[in-house]
DNA sequence: ACGGTTCTCTACCAAATGGTAGACAATCTC
DNA sequence: GAGATTGTCTACCATTTGGTAGAGAACCGT
């Protein structure tokens, strides 16, 4: 076996290539479909090595939500923060930045839904952690509704609606591919645009 | 046992007693975290009477999806019939009709987007029943917007976003929690009217 | 009345699952 | 170089899973 001939110590990679992997299983496939086995085989090791370095499949799960609530709210700071002032246009510029990442690594907006399914509680974390944004979203929605810049309405829903589309889009090949949808360069870009106009019209005032 | 009291023959309402649960667990839990012991319980009888009325866990998936297409298919066509003639109207329309069996089952939509979970090819069977639908859809769309009473774009993708829109809104109670929302009445309506703004905003020309 | 059909059940089973115990080797500390 | 630490592994284990075999009760047609 090639990893053997390896230095197994010094400062092995092995935590964050598990992590990886699982993302990817869990955010396509869901947690329950997705065997501590598969995910060890995938990386390459014996399942006891990643119960080394993940206690249970709990723990696993928690540190791949938190992994992916951090990376989201990173590309989605960056986004904002680098983005033109006109609401419609910060929107797009978010979408324009999610987007790849959402279509390339579905998992990640996958887990996302995956926490519907979670034990009652064990979301909680999570929802920590992505509420600063989701309060953030709000209130910059309102001030801007105030402002005559986006069409009137509840900002939580917006945020809600907005979401579910983006979401809903990213997570479901299967859908897109029912109405004839090709996964290619063109197809992505435009599905990317097809998307921006629909939420420039729903938001537009 | 109280059922054991009843006669066991006599035109059983079993198989569908059977699939209610059954959809209502696959949908909100997913295929591969329901086993069929759960599902037999649920319904209060052995898992081997369940496994006389389907073969197998995936036969009784199949069952399942197929009464879902039928189901969807009925409410959608009911509503399209008796709706309105202007297309934003006849969209309300449907999602007037098509909202509270999604929210109060959310099993339902649910389970269509469990098909992306699916192994290849077993989601055949469910996209060629739900094909006409689509296809009409895509072509009333299109004429639609040639008469220039809906915002012009790819008729194919502006479905994939309404679905996306509705399935997601309708499936991921965790996502409106987390924005603040409440599933009583009040919340219901509220939800169901920003929703059908949010829409005729994306599609109004 | 009685043989066949319908329906539900108990008793199993092999495979897969999450997890434990502990051996063993490379490395680091001193 | 000795001993502790770190990381990976093999060998198990109890439980759960989808599924089989077959018994037996209630009903049906004759």
């Amino acid at each position: 076996m090639a990893r053997r001939s390896l230095a197994p110590n010094r400062r092995s990679d092995t935590r964050e290539r598990i992590l990886e992997s699982a993302t990817i299983l869990f955010g396509t496939r869901g947690f329950d479909s997705v065997s501590l086995d598969q995910i060890a085989a995938e990386v390459g090791i014996a399942k006891q090595s990643l119960l080394y370095w993940f206690a249970s499949k709990d723990d696993l799960i928690q540190a791949v939500l938190v992994n992916m609530a951090a990376e989201l709210t990173v590309v989605v700071e960056a986004a904002i923060r680098s983005a033109p002032d006109m609401p419609l246009d910060r929107l797009e510029a978010v979408i324009h930045a999610v987007f790849r990442p959402a279509v390339r690594r579905p998992a990640l907006l996958g887990l996302l839904r995956e926490l519907s399914r979670l034990p009652p509680g064990a979301a909680e974390h999570l929802t920590e952690i992505l509420n600063p944004l989701v309060t953030r979203a709000g209130t910059w929605l309102r001030t801007e509704m105030q402002a005559g810049r986006l069409r009137q309405g509840d900002p939580s829903l917006i945020i809600a609606l907005v979401y579910a589309t983006v979401a809903g889009i990213a997570t479901e090949p299967e859908a897109l591919r029912v109405v004839g949808w090709s996964q290619d360069v063109i197809g992505l870009r435009k599905l990317r645009n097809e998307l921006t106009s629909f939420l420039r019209a729903a938001l537009a005032p």
